[in-house]
DNA sequence: AACTTGCACAACCGCAGATAA
DNA sequence: CTTATCTGCGGTTGTGCAAGT
């Protein structure tokens, strides 16, 4: 990429804008730099002087975004696993677009990167199943399509972790998703934890774990058949998931195991999925 | 090979709330 | 109390790349 082609100056006529010359566009490995460096001795925040500080040509704004976004050390890189997919999906469904109160239960994700994950992932499978990714019929596309996939998913890679070439050394045992919940240790915190959450703490837990796997992690629900969402006897009550959680029960107790979520499979596989 | 299209993601913008002066 | 400035959030846009035609 040529830094002059992507890199330019704010319109400006006068000469007085012109000596500000602020930069827009995409950061360079100088600027980073100097960021970085900036912030190693100083610290963040106060951005509008750090940026001047700094002597960066970028608006405070600017500066914490690139921050935030991808310098800060612990950000993780990489597709979403299935676990943080999962997580997402409830906590959207519970939360609506509040993506820093997401990214807050999502160690190493950001706001920014599950908001476009939701716009490219989630809002494309909506768009191609022509309901809107708000309405409650997509809501229950996801509950009985798409995350049973993704638990299906989480377990296979439970059993590819768990294989002695497996890079993850520290944890030897495959991620017991469902067995032996630790609610404890669940990165939610107690105050913000959604009540009654479906998603096992264990996940939480080996979300931070997970990042090292770059499989494809996609699912695709657009292939099920809509149809039978509509002329299904289930009422949606069921599914209030504020109330009760993903799969349409009480599970106020974390304690959860396989049989019950495969349980909540059968009506699909009534359907012919 | 050239062009088009769609996707993923980085970055910007506008707004609102918080804080300082 | 009022005003100005800063900060954070959610929505939107721009750009590079890959896949498809």
């Amino acid at each position: 990429m040529s830094e002059n082609s992507t890199v330019y100056k704010s319109i400006s006529n006068s000469y007085e804008e012109a000596s500000m010359e602020l930069r827009r566009g995409p950061w360079t490995l100088e600027e980073d730099n100097l960021l970085i460096h900036y912030i190693s001795c100083n610290g963040e925040g106060r951005w509008n002087s750090l940026a001047k500080c700094a002597g960066l040509k970028r608006t405070g704004k600017s500066c914490r975004l690139r921050w935030l976004n991808y310098l800060k050390p612990d950000i993780k890189r990489g597709n979403l696993t299935p676990q943080e997919q999962l997580l997402i999906l409830e906590l959207h469904s519970k939360w609506g677009n509040r993506w820093s109160k997401i990214a807050e239960c999502l160690p190493g994700r950001t706001d920014n990167e599950i908001k476009n994950y939701w716009r490219t992932r989630v809002q494309k499978q909506a768009r191609q199943l022509k309901v809107d990714s708000n309405s409650n019929k997509f809501l229950e596309a996801i509950q009985r399509f798409w995350m049973p996939r993704l638990l299906e998913k989480m377990e296979q890679n439970s059993s590819v972790t768990s294989s002695p070439s497996s890079m993850d050394t520290q944890n030897s045992s495959p991620p017991s998703l469902v067995t032996n919940p630790t609610p404890s240790m669940s990165p939610v915190s107690e105050n913000e934890q959604p009540e009654n959450s479906v998603i096992p703490s264990q996940v939480c837990d080996n979300i931070a774990d997970e990042h090292s796997v770059q499989d494809d992690y996609h699912v695709d629900i657009t292939s099920y058949d809509m149809s039978a969402l509509v002329s299904e006897d289930i009422s949606m009550s069921e599914f209030q998931v504020s109330e009760f959680g993903w799969f349409g029960e009480d599970l106020t107790c974390t304690s959860w195991n396989t049989d019950e979520l495969w349980e909540f499979r059968k009506p699909d596989q009534e359907l012919g999925l």
